[in-house]
Formats: structure tokens, sequence, C-alpha cells
DNA sequence: ATTTGATTTAAACAAATGTTTAATACTTTT
DNA sequence: AAAAGTATTAAACATTTGTTTAAATCAAAT
């Protein structure tokens, strides 16, 4: 039942399924994706789709959870790190999550758009990161920073615009290649430079 | 005869199913709409839809080259106005935008994954508009702007910045409210917030 | 009033889709 | 080696889905 009799260095079908499924939701969204699909991707007979993951949606909120988690957990280690500055974090941050849109371009869209179905594993890992994030570190870190350079606005905003900046440009990549004709090795020189603009540009934000 | 017949009997049946398929397309995409719930939708006859637009996918395609023109023809006029400045024309961007995705909250993600697919019409809308863009006296007047300002980065850094912190907030309004569990007329106030604020950060981002 | 053409309808169609079944192959336990 | 449990397969299944058909209704032109 477990499926934990695989000789240990293959792969086993369960996670061919996944990994398959994974692909396929990402690019194509649940209703894109069609079982067929995924049996084919993954060189499974169609059957085993619903003998390990019961159906479709079962195996959908599966890889929906996991990539909530890909895209929140380090970004909570990040916050929680007692023994880096706000600087750092800042830098960090931005680092981390260009080379991992990068990589994996449709992360993001597919997180979007899986956080407006009705997932209850989705919506508990969300307020789990929540309720962390204002616990870390970091929270009390921007406290301080708001104080020194006299921050009027809400430190939503401050939030808002680092994740902002960093990820929409990722999320336009195909767009802006498309309707601009641009080479893909310029627009991924530009991010980059961001990964070092980004935090001199939030400090000179603050002190606008 | 009621009020609500009197307004159907005023839009013909063409446009009935255009604003079903509008409605229906930009909130589960291409894949999760079904004809029938199109035309339970709009109230016509399934048959209907083939005998006005040959196909789903045909009337996929006219819906989202018309999303792809609500987005970028107003942005268009902003840039193209030869009596405002460069400062006017980034206040205008902010504002009409946050407006637009407030109003039309799945307009930029239906417009973001009908560019993946191949679309010719979609394709050369973003084409025109490029040229266009290119064209305009926004492009000049952002000329003067970097060499006052002694700016050594592309211009792209400066046209991503306006359009992330202003473009991406809305995307995640939903993610937001449903994760951090937040009423979503706080939200909505610091949209409003960011109409002001967007332009001064822009500004001290310059001067970074 | 009749004819002509456009519009609308219910029903039918074939293909596709998610899932299940029942038989077969493979592993582990006894 | 036999039995029991697990994994895999081809085929079948009931629906769903996009599209078409052929008849009916309506509007305008002759």
């Amino acid at each position: 039942m477990n499926g934990k009799q695989m000789i240990e260095n293959d792969v086993s079908t369960e996670e061919k399924i996944k990994i398959a499924a994974r692909k396929l939701f990402q690019e194509k969204g649940f209703d894109g994706t069609k079982t067929r699909d995924i049996a084919k991707e993954s060189g499974i007979n169609i059957a085993l789709l619903n003998y390990y993951f019961r159906s479709k949606q079962k195996l959908f909120e599966i890889i929906a959870a996991e990539a909530v988690k890909d895209l929140f957990f380090n970004l909570l280690t990040i916050l929680e790190n007692e023994d880096s500055t706000i600087d750092h974090k800042l830098s960090q941050f931005v680092e981390h999550h260009v080379d991992l849109l990068k990589s994996n371009p449709n992360l993001i869209h597919f997180v979007l758009s899986s956080s407006h179905e009705n997932n209850p594993t989705v919506e508990s890992l969300l307020n789990d990161f929540k309720i962390k994030a204002i616990q870390s570190s970091f929270a009390s870190q921007y406290i301080q920073y708001a104080k020194e350079n006299k921050l009027s606005e809400s430190p939503v905003h401050y939030l808002l615009n680092i994740v902002s900046l960093t990820v929409f440009p990722l999320m336009i990549k195909r767009l802006f290649e498309g309707g601009f004709d641009i080479d893909p090795k310029i627009y991924d020189e530009l991010l980059e430079e961001r990964k070092i603009l980004i935090p001199k540009w939030i400090k000179g934000m603050s002190e606008a």
C-alpha cells in the first residue's frame, strides 16, 4: 500500500506520477492537464494514477500544497534567521527568489491560481506562514528600521514593494520577450542586476 | 415586459455570448470554461455559440485580443500625450491601473496566460504596442529624465519598477486576504495610498 | 401573402475524459 | 513451494464536451 518496496535508487511509480503531474499542472493548469497526459509523461498505466492518488483532484491538491511549500519555506528560514541583519535578509530574499523563479517560471502563477481554489491544505499552509512571519526576527527588525527612518507608512507597503520589485519582472518575462522581441539573455542579465539594485532602491524609497 | 427583459433585448445575441465568455474565460481559463457554461450564463442555446463564433477556440481568441486591448490601449494614450510631463504620466499610469485592475481583478492573469498561448492576434497587438511605446513622447521624456538624474541603469528597469509596484499588489490581493485573513477594505485603502506613494518612491529610487 | 434569408431550438454525434474493473504479473511471507 | 499481499495492465464504463444537423421560428423584401 505504501509503495516502499522499490529498489532504492530507482524512482518509485508514485514519484514518477508526481513529477509528471507537477510539470503538467504548473504548465497547463488543472483543467488543461488530462490524466492520460500525466500517464504518458510519466510512462505509467493510467489506472495507477487512481490507484496511488484516488483521483486527479487529490493528486492536484498534493502538488499544489508542495508548490506553496517550495515558495514559502525558504522565505521563512530567511525571515527567521536571528543572526542576519534586515539588510542582509533583504538581499537574501531578492537573490533567492530571482534564482528560484528563474528555474521555475510557472511557480508563481501556479501558486496564485491554486490559492484561488478552495484547498484547505493550501489555506492552512498560508496561515501557518502568516503566523510565523509575524513572529520572526524580521518583524522586530522592521519595527526598529521604521523608527530609524521615521517611516509613517504601513509595514505592508514595505513588504509589498520588496516582493513586487523582485517577483513581478519574473512573471512577465515571457510576455516581455514575446511582445517586445528581446533576447532572453538580455532579460536574464537585467534580472541579475536587480539582485543588487533592488536593495539599493528600497533604501532610496525609505529616504524619499 | 419587465426591465430585465428590455435590457436583454437591447443586447444582441452575439454580444450576450461575448459578455458571458469574457466573464468565464477570465475566471476559469480556456479549459475550465465549458461551452454549456457560456450558454447557460448568457441564456442562449448552445448551438448559437458555434453559429456566431465557429468554435470555442475562435471565441476565446477574440476575448483574449480584446483583453489585451483593454489593458494596453489606455496605457498608450497616457504615454503618447504630448501635453503632459513625465511625472504626470507616472501619476496617471498608477491611478489608471489601480482603478482598472480593482474593478477587473482577473485581467492581468488572463492577459499573461493568453500571451503564453500561440495567438497571432495577441502577438501582433503586443508588437504594435511596443513600437508605439518606443515612439511615444514618454520615451524621449525618459531620456531627458535619465540625463538629469544621472541614471546609468537600463530604462527597462525604470519601467519594470513602475509596473511592478503598481500591478503586483493587485495580482496578489486574493492570496493576501486569504492567507493573511485581512479585511478587503484595508487592502483597498493600501492600494489607494499607493497611487500617491509610488510616484514618490520612484523619485526616491532615482536619487538612491 | 409569399418568398427568402437569418436566427433559434432540441436532439444527436463522435470524441475525450476521469474512473473502475477484473485479470495478470510480481514480491514477500509463511 | 504455496499463500497472501502488492503492483500493473488492457479494457470497459458512464459522463462530459465541442460541434453539427435538421427542423422550426422570425423578420424583412418582393
